[in-house]
DNA sequence: ATTAAAATAGACATTGGTGTCGTTTTTGAT
DNA sequence: ATCAAAAACGACACCAATGTCTATTTTAAT
């Protein structure tokens, strides 16, 4: 009698498959990638991988989880400084994210998501819209924040406005990967876009 | 000697085969639709459908060509209404191709550069550029025109007004593909779209 | 009606991946 | 050192799709 193995092991060696994973995703995208290409990535054996995973949409979701952990929403921490200094920092955060390479992930996302949508006919992903409406409510509780300390004066409901940024920043990512910064030319957009927030946010001063 | 057969039958049997590659793309995406799928949908036989294209992907291009034929440039016909009423005539009309279910090849296509892209690394798709310049030169071009006729003041330049709306009208389609209508709140955010460029055109009255 | 080229059919070999399963190795408690 | 359970290995049977190739049918000019 005596039954077996460490606990945390296990777990080690499942977050070294989904980095391994993660690495072939970004090198070839989520729907080319396949099991083959993630064993010899990570140096294991096939049967290992399938202790560990049922599939490779499996480590895919596996690896969503992961990230989103990661994923401190920036508008959660209370901030220091003023609403509309905060907001310009967090759009500028986005911007260099747009601009650098690691947004490859990201686009793996939204090819999961488009993939998994355009298959399973009609019907939209629950932990997809989770996601989504919790950036929604991070951002648009911060703006309500912001009225409250009567920091800004929005001319539309706050919601509306949130959603609106969302909208723009994931068409400004979309299009600039598939087309280079060059061809997008980010910097004029977000600064069309600072010039519309102020519009509509109305901040003192 | 007797060379044969008819030279415009080739051409309907192809546009035939792209209208059925089309449903077939719709209904399972580009990269989960496959030639079998094509050759059931147009009830042809493998070697025949060989005999006009080489491959899936060859089809799905092929069927891009066909496609912008058809797409008439909106902003390229000279409008008769004022500037400010052809514009939001056009949003409106995005507005109604968003929330409409045949954006589904519209999702085809962001499938199709998407993944092109993820593959052939770094190297962007010159077609693509193209499409997209085009659609930016003419939306540039009408803003020019409606500066030229004095109804409006724009306080950013043309170019990057249109992209701006281009990023945006991107973003909300993909999302709402994504999530849903009900999820993204179209309604609201071209509701707030339009009201930022009232603040950034400036058309007169 | 004949005929040769073109168009179509569908069987086939091949490829590239999947998930399973019996075997071997490793693990750590005793 | 022993031992049973857990973990890792990798061969394998299987599947779905591809593109090719030979045979058959259709076509229209004669």
């Amino acid at each position: 009698m005596s039954p077996k193995v460490n606990n945390q092991y296990k777990r080690n060696k499942e977050l070294e498959i989904l980095q391994s994973a993660k690495n072939v995703f970004i090198r070839k995208g989520y729907l080319k990638a396949t099991m083959q290409d993630i064993i010899v990535e990570a140096g294991i054996s096939r049967g290992a991988i399938y202790s560990y995973f049922n599939n490779i949409e499996h480590i895919f979701e596996e690896l969503l989880k992961l990230e989103d952990e990661k994923d401190i929403i920036y508008f959660e921490i209370e901030g220091l400084s003023s609403f509309w200094d905060q907001l310009i920092e967090w759009i500028r955060l986005q911007q260099r994210n747009i601009v650098s390479t690691n947004n490859k992930f990201l686009l793996c996302k939204t090819e999961f998501f488009l993939t998994k949508h355009l298959q399973s006919n009609k019907t939209y992903n629950p932990y997809v819209i989770k996601r989504y409406e919790r950036l929604v409510s991070s951002i648009t509780n911060f703006i309500d924040r912001g009225i409250e300390k009567k920091e800004i004066y929005p001319l539309k409901s706050s919601k509306a406005i949130a959603l609106y940024i969302i909208s723009f920043l994931d068409g400004l990512m979309l299009d600039t990967f598939n087309l280079g910064m060059e061809v997008t030319e980010v910097n004029d957009q977000i600064d069309v876009v600072i010039f519309t927030l102020e519009n509509i946010l109305c901040p003192i001063k």
